[in-house]
RNA sequence: GGCCCCGUCGUCUAGUGGUCAAGGAUGCAUGGUUCUCAGCCAUGAGAUCGAGGGUUCGAAUCCCUUCGGGGCUACCA
């Protein structure tokens, strides 16, 4: 049985690069037909941010990556926050004390300081130098006596290789005598990532890891932990790095990186899950669109990248942009329902005519949404009274000699018309501006402004038709009245 | 500095000794469709497969060296 984990920790919103680590987690445990874990690592006092779990957790949801055990939902392996595990990783390290496979050390944070620029000064590799490793029966007893300040370190073989297998990369291996004594206990009882994530790893059966590349180094602490408990360690799966554009690991410094602007900007979450599934994976096929469903079917190891790749916002765009057309009308025009109210557009609560006529809109915006929140200023001109003219636009089409009769023309023609459809009204428009001798873009372009106040949009008699004859009809002689003389 | 990972079009990638004078996508350019924009369609530019040596009849694919990029080097994860 699969059992794999997405463990965050809440120092921060979710951003791109966890949330790319739980589509590879929630991935596999669905192919697998396995089960997918949250658990929060929030052994770090001093960085925990308000709400950064909650934006995690709605983020995952809004992702579709529901956990099957965790928080708020439960499960057999609980408790799923770390900070209510501490018994665990006391019992555990305190064993490994008693064994003698760890110790504890009294070094202050100031020795520990002065000891690292010692090192770096003479250009030695940087480490704790074991010094309470080897503390004498007296010397330990003093130091209790004192009431100094302690923290657990794990005893490292010094010499010897560590080597565990990486799903991507193969076969790893390190030098034992160049690792260091790492702690595993803080002095505040709070353990540190590497001691927690190992014991709880074990605990909650975790098969198969999902980390970034950026734990490579530190395997073999973990495996010495493995080998220490008398466990056995599971699969680790080093995901390669995103980067920014600068090639450096993707962080805030670059700009749009938390989940939370993405959602706001109008997203859709099939397409974010898409994109970043494709980031450090590949069906090995040539396309790149692929539904949740085949993400699942096709989601295999052997698929994952070994090597980082650089984040490409301009490629989501374009992806956001396929999923929106292939969206329904019904469900865009949910969507885009929220943005027309924020912006003030359309009311709360709307009757059964509004919705449709939103809908009708929707069509007519759809292929031109690249991101949701692009409706709102795209559509203005279907919800409010008066267009907002663009001067450009007016200046280019509206101030010429003639114009304000061909606007009045078309408006008379318009008004006449009984069956209200794009056709009757296309004839109306083309017949109106050829009496004025104005053929085409000469006719099309004047009542595109004088209707919507700019000089791009949709299809001029799509947009007539949902307009509406009355709206159109007055826009048009308002527009020819403005400009005459 | 030390240890480790990685290196195919700007970017994401396909490619596991011959069908690769390297394919797809994105981005870019041009053209077509059309009332504009977008979309859609077509075409094009874009990678001597980081470089140099080998092995082989034959290498992007195997070996060595080298250069480059990145990660780690905390009582942070």
């Amino acid at each position: 049985m699969v059992r794999v984990r997405f463990a965050p920790s809440p120092t921060g919103m979710l951003h791109i690069g966890g949330l790319r680590t739980a589509i590879f987690d929630w991935l596999f445990a669905r192919h697998e037909g396995g089960s997918f874990i949250l658990r929060i690592e929030d052994t770090d006092r001093t960085r925990l941010v308000p709400g950064a779990l909650e934006d995690i957790m709605a983020g995952l949801r809004w992702a579709g990556l529901q956990w099957d055990e965790g928080p708020e939902v439960g499960g057999n392996h609980g408790p799923y926050l770390q900070s209510e595990r501490l018994e665990f990783y006391q019992k555990y390290a305190q064993q490994l004390v008693d064994e003698g496979k760890a110790y504890y050390c009294y070094c202050t944070p100031e020795r520990l300081e002065e000891m690292r620029s010692a090192q770096q000064a003479a250009g030695k590799p940087t480490g704790y130098d074991r010094r309470c490793r080897f503390l004498s029966a007296e010397e330990r007893a003093r130091l209790e006596g004192e009431g100094a300040a302690k923290v657990i370190r794990f005893a490292m073989p010094d010499s010897g290789t560590t080597t565990f297998i990486d799903a991507v990369r193969g076969e790893l291996s390190f030098e034992n005598a160049l690792q260091d004594d790492f702690v595993i206990l803080k002095s505040d009882g709070f353990p540190t990532y590497h001691f927690a994530s190992v014991v709880d790893d074990h605990l909650m059966e975790i098969t198969h890891v999902f980390r970034g590349e950026e734990w490579i180094s530190s395997g073999p602490k973990h495996v010495q932990i493995y080998a220490a408990l008398g466990w056995e360690p599971p699969v680790w799966v080093h995901l390669p790095l995103i980067l920014g554009t600068d090639r450096s690991k993707l962080s805030k410094r670059h700009g749009a990186v938390s989940l939370r602007t993405y959602i706001e900007e109008g997203y859709l979450p099939e397409a974010v899950v898409n994109y970043l599934a494709l980031l450090g994976w590949s069906a090995g096929e040539d396309r790149d669109i692929y539904s949740i469903d085949e993400l699942i079917e096709k989601f295999t190891l052997d698929g994952v990248i070994d090597h980082p790749a650089i984040y490409d916002s301009q490629k989501l765009l374009w992806m956001n942009g396929q999923y929106i057309r292939m969206t329904s009308i019904d469900r865009l025009a949910e969507l885009i329902l929220p943005y027309l109210q924020k912006a003030g557009l359309v009311p709360e609560t709307l009757s059964k005519e509004q919705m449709d006529y939103i809908k009708k809109v929707t069509t007519l915006v759809q292929d031109r949404l690249k991101v949701l929140s692009e409706a709102p200023e795209m559509s203005e001109f279907f919800f409010v009274e008066e267009p907002v003219f663009d001067p450009k636009a007016v200046d280019k089409w509206l101030k010429k000699p003639g114009t304000p009769e061909l606007l009045m023309a078309v408006a008379n023609r318009v008004d006449a018309l009984d069956d209200w459809n794009m056709e009757a009204i296309e004839a109306a428009v083309r017949e109106a501006g050829a009496e004025a001798g104005a053929e085409g873009g000469k006719v099309i372009h004047p009542v595109r402004v004088a209707t919507t106040g700019r000089t791009v949009g949709p299809g001029l008699f799509e947009t007539i038709e949902t307009l509406g004859k009355q709206r159109v009809v007055s826009r048009l002689r308002k527009a020819a009245e403005m400009y005459n003389g």
